[in-house]
DNA sequence: TTGTACGCGTTATCAC
DNA sequence: GTGATAACGCGTACAA
């Protein structure tokens, strides 16, 4: 049976508000500390953290909530996350709203805020896959604060803070990267066409050109909608059969995937026949002779953003004055490789 | 306020009793029933975990520590016992024991361990990195059921559970590949030499040998420590240099992914200069024209067994009849690739 | 089957 | 500064 704060109090002959406060940072009596760091540590008292949730409803927990853990891109962010809240004493639940079609994505998100919410958690960090941020209303109306990665849901954007990167800057240098090399039939991939994060790279995409004044063709701009893998696949290859571009955009880490299964497929090679700019290290690191120029997105440092900004919400929620929410924009980086021929 | 179970006995006129033991799966009058569930329903009542928790000393939470979150196959296993804990009822509690020289490793785990014990868990399940077990002596003495996935500590084997494939027949399968397309000098590569897995794959290796009646050159098992990424890859490099192999067998995720960059930095192709055959998926799916030979382990069986297991110890030790711990062996597949060229 | 009363370990509010 | 004491919400003997 483990030690409670009545066996320290016995040890010590002090009263149980003297002990409570003094574990919690209050100030005692010097030789009252000394008798209670004696007894905490002859009789390996640990605070009892149900029965203190139970208390301040509190849990120390936050949900971390994910469509699924399928690229370095997310672990990265996640394992930096928890490291990070963990630094702040927090845990963290983990819960992937999971593989599922799109029709049924609004219910399995849905779903992993509730099944967070019923654990209990102080605030939830999310990658949404639902747009519109139904699945946020609840954890909002309950007063717990939610941080937005990767995403933005813009309806949401005055109550809710979110970490994210600077997406149109990312992509304007990427297309002035192809553009530099004297590329101009360029396909762009993006996700699908009400994702926020894909329009904002497709926007500075598109600025890019505009900037040198080069036409925009809406044709060679494809969001992929939410069709699966294997269809993406069929899409891209079509389209890189219908366009033979020389140089292809690809704006997320499954896209630049795919992208290089469509190039193999078609019998292209990179870049002699095709030059290619991906995102979040896809093909930077595979022991080829092709390495792929990329979008480099931060992860540590969102992760970190997002555990500082969730902890500090939480802590001022519970000391009654909860902050603001709060955007932080960080910039991606450009990682050069040799996927670019220059025509 | 969220409504309480007091609510509900007010609303219905029942006794807490009555409510309580409807709510944890007894028998109740039709009509009080009925009359329970539309209370329910009416306040929007939630069980509070915090008080349960007190109460019964159960958390409902899974602590999940792993070293880092670096590469699919490990993330793929996450996934799963995560979808299959919350099908139990259980939350994750993810923890990684994080980055950090070997020498501080130990340190690390312990304190991933005991981060979760203080947060509060009813089971744990680790992929060690700790090969003699000491982090888990806590745990086991406080009567918290451990599950280990992926390697195995035999000094505690006794006492907990563990979910991993058949490293040897494993191991031996891939070298079969490898000896059947004629190949003879073959660099092979393991985890570190106190490391259970890598020990049990170079045993399945050298067993394909024997079996042949070739030679085993201990100079071409190599062990790779626990040496960093960077000083692996010198080794390797070091070691292609020295054999000249005509193929390569990479026991590891990390280990395959550091051969291909090897051979990538030694101007070697593959299949054409060496023949390879790796681990866990690494250039299976790159979309270049090499796919490797890879042996899979089925993550998803991994995963959710882990799980199960878990939820079948925590379930058993609650009801005051703790399990036997509990062994599954998986077997893993090699899955084709054009990375071995037949000599 | 149902209801009463108590305890789980902690924090918070008072008096002192 | 300190110490009784009352919650917090639930599970569970025990009695009815």
């Amino acid at each position: 049976m483990a030690a409670t704060i009545k066996d320290i109090a016995r040890r010590t002959g002090l009263g149980l508000a003297t002990i409570s406060k003094y574990l919690n940072g209050g100030h005692v009596l010097p030789q009252n500390q000394a008798a209670i760091e004696e007894a905490v540590r002859a009789l390996d008292y640990k605070v009892n953290e149900a029965a203190r949730t139970l208390k301040t409803r509190r849990t120390g927990y936050v949900g971390l909530v994910l469509p699924a853990l399928t690229n370095s891109f997310i672990m990265e962010i996640v394992q930096q996350i928890q490291l990070d809240l963990r630094a702040c004493g927090f845990g963290t639940a983990l819960c992937c709203s999971a593989p599922g079609t799109d029709s049924i994505r609004r219910q399995t998100e849905l779903e992993a805020i509730d099944f967070v919410l019923k654990k209990g958690v102080d605030g939830i960090i999310n990658l949404p896959q639902n747009e519109d941020g139904v699945h946020l209303l609840k954890p909002l109306e309950m007063g717990i604060p939610v941080t937005l990665i990767d995403k933005q849901i813009p309806e949401l954007a005055d109550r809710i803070s979110s970490v994210m990167i600077d997406n149109v800057g990312a992509a304007r240098t990427a297309a002035d990267e192809l553009l530099n090399a004297g590329h101009r039939n360029i396909l762009a991939l993006f996700h699908g066409e009400t994702n926020y994060t894909g329009r904002r790279r497709a926007e500075g995409f598109m600025d890019a050109l505009r900037q040198r004044g080069y036409p925009v063709d809406p044709d060679r701009i494809i969001y992929m909608g939410t069709t699966s893998s294997a269809s993406s696949l069929d899409l891209i290859r079509e389209k890189i059969r219908q366009f033979r571009p020389t140089a292809i955009f690809a704006a997320n880490f499954g896209l630049t995937s795919r992208t290089l299964e469509a190039l193999e497929a078609e019998g292209l090679r990179v870049p002699s026949d095709v030059s290619v700019v991906g995102f979040d290290g896809v093909g930077v690191n595979d022991g080829y002779g092709v390495k792929l120029w990329s979008v480099m997105q931060p992860t540590v440092q969102i992760g970190s953003a997002a555990a500082q900004i969730m902890s500090e919400q939480i802590t001022a929620a519970a000391q009654g004055n909860p902050l603001p929410p709060q955007v932080r924009t960080l910039q991606a980086q450009l990682l050069p490789g040799n996927s670019v021929r220059i025509i």
